[in-house]
DNA sequence: GCCAGGTGTGGTTACGTTGTCACATAAAAT
DNA sequence: ATTTTATGTGACAACGTAACCACACCTGGC
């Protein structure tokens, strides 16, 4: 509290002699964990009955009982869950491994995932691979050493949901579906969620829509695609293919493909397929002094807060997506109440949000 | 994948019957996960030099080990984590406790936890506390439970680092100190970062500066409001004590409060101690069609990204977020390794981003 | 009076792993 | 030839918990 000394320049460092008080009350540290067997002599009982003191289950007598409890407060006692895991062959913990935790999106569906396991006494233990399969495996293979309940996970390849699956443990897919192994998943219409922003775009009288996707092979930006194309067909309207520009995930080059599209294809509108590709859209229109709404208009993929607060605001497809996180997290926790309930896949649908990004063509 | 069935409004789910193939190449599903004692028949040998092999302690023959290294994969033998755990009395998950997931800035911390901890080969636990005391301190119980290597920790209250100090358990914070007990910590120099934005608004001219901070009792507001009177006191300019509006975490008033503010103590120029409040405010004044950076300044606190993407772009004290995550997961990591070092607080230092919101006030 | 069934208790075992120890054998030094 | 040292190996115990079993004591019903 009372410290001073500013430290040099950015990030720098400084060491403290500290001179707090020790751990109040409590008497100090235990060398040795609190075990079952400590309680149970406290409490002149057998560790089998302290046990079942705890646990509820089995017969143990009310003063039997009320001299465990009281001995597990007075010693601090917390079972471990190691010990309790290996015997019991189950753990509580549920491995969730997502794209790229930075990114709002990923970091909403692990709050909405961690947020409905805490309530059902779960923990969640989170990865972020960056998109990378090897990766994502090292990430299933912990999940095994742990013996996790479950794992969620918004998938880059198939080999982590089948190593999952050849030890027993149930994965459920988020956002996209790759696994070759069934599975439970919870996904967005993205089929329709492009149509309606492509639908949008046509209505107004573009003829000309970029589309900028991610070059993945995920069902997402493939059904994206999928979607943009129908509406096309649905207008009679045909797809100029130089106008659909694949960019990959983090890809240092995006701004330059964008703005190449801008050059040489001149498209009266852009639909940015992800949150990324739309920030880097809205930069390079800002950059090149286009106004957006006027000379080119701009529909966005999953609105995060920035879309609402520029000005023109964007018109974007939202996708609910902490309720996405939830909802796979249920789906879960319904698979590990009943293992053999029939495969589920929810499929939300998104909502298109009209804003000032878009407005018919200036002729 | 093709799969069809429009579902019906929003959110609506749908159940597949899903034939997609069973698990490809492997034999089946195992009953029981393949152990150590297993691979050890495979091999030829005992359990106790199965285990050798695989963790490279003491001795095996090069042929033994090859028999071991082969069945282990053949067989896909994975380590019980468990097992170990109890068996080493140390396990390799760290527990992280953040507010808000939801929040960028803790999004970021945690990504930047976890991708540190991940290259040491740790595990990232990770749990939302919603800034309420009671989650916090049943989160530290859990990983008490779960006898974890150590815990990073944005605290609420002092009561969960003290549960964690009485097992023995490391404890980082991160972002303020509450603790109690010795424990390292990662802050950011709140007071210079505040003195920095209010000095910038002072120098400007601006001599009615309202201050947004939040209601906590927590080092960080703590020190970014003495940073804000330091200034105050270092430009001879007398603090209005109703400039001073201090607003909880997630309260549902927040924006008349700032409303109130802008009716009846007519600022210049407002700082908002955090992202939070900074979107809040930016949103009243919006509303109120004041332009920001000339009715009225603006100054945020934690650089997100709609705050360069607005019109005018936000001046804001930026910090390092991720990289205190890392800086957290480093001193983790540095004690795990010794114990016994010196206890150390790291300070990071903000910067003062300059951008179009901050100006003189119109007279 | 007996047996049936509910109640209460503690001993034993097993979960899967690793560390310790005892014991071999082979190679090198006395 | 005998001690030392290095190399291999497997039996055994233990980590802390919970399931299972055996046993004891009650109560009430015939």
């Amino acid at each position: 509290m009372g410290d001073v000394g500013v430290a040099a320049n950015s990030g720098a460092r400084m060491t403290e002699p500290t001179t707090e008080p020790t751990v109040p009350g409590a008497g100090g540290v235990h060398a040795h964990s609190v075990t079952l067997a400590d309680i149970a002599q406290a409490a002149g009982i057998s560790p089998s009955s302290a046990s079942r003191a705890l646990s509820g289950r089995g017969y143990v007598s009310a003063p039997a009982r009320a001299r465990v409890l009281a001995a597990a407060e007075q010693l601090g006692y917390v079972a471990n869950a190691s010990a309790r895991a290996l015997k019991q062959r189950r753990s509580l913990v549920v491995g969730v491994i997502v794209s790229d935790l930075g990114n709002q999106f990923y970091a909403l569906l692990a709050a909405g995932i961690e947020e409905t396991l805490r309530d059902a006494g779960y923990q969640m233990v989170l990865l972020s691979d960056n998109s990378e399969g090897r990766r994502e495996l090292a990430g299933a293979r912990a999940f095994v050493a742990m013996r996790a309940a479950g794992v969620i996970i918004t998938p880059v390849g198939d080999e982590a949901a089948t190593l999952l699956a050849r030890h027993g443990i149930h994965v459920v897919e988020v956002d996209r579906r790759l696994a070759r192994v069934p599975s439970d998943a919870v996904v967005l219409d993205n089929e329709r969620g492009a149509v309606k922003a492509t639908a949008h775009l046509l209505a107004q009288g573009h003829r000309r829509v970029g589309l900028l996707v991610a070059n993945t092979d995920w069902t997402s930006d493939a059904g994206r695609l999928r979607g943009y194309r129908q509406a096309h067909e649905a207008a009679h309207v045909a797809v100029d293919e130089a106008l659909i520009v694949p960019i990959g995930f983090h890809a240092p080059d995006a701004e330059e493909r964008i703005a190449a599209l801008l050059d040489l294809e001149r498209p009266t509108a852009i639909f940015a397929a992800n949150n990324q590709l739309a920030e880097h859209a809205w930069h390079v229109l800002r950059r090149r002094r286009l106004t957006i709404g006027g000379d080119v208009s701009l529909v966005g993929f999953d609105d995060v807060p920035w879309m609402a607060m520029v000005d023109p605001a964007i018109t974007v497809v939202a996708q609910p997506t902490m309720e996405m996180g939830r909802r796979a997290a249920r789906l879960l926790l319904r698979r590990l109440h009943d293992p053999d309930c029939a495969l589920m896949t929810e499929r939300l649908q998104p909502s298109l949000v009209v804003r000032g990004s878009t407005a018919p063509p200036v002729r």
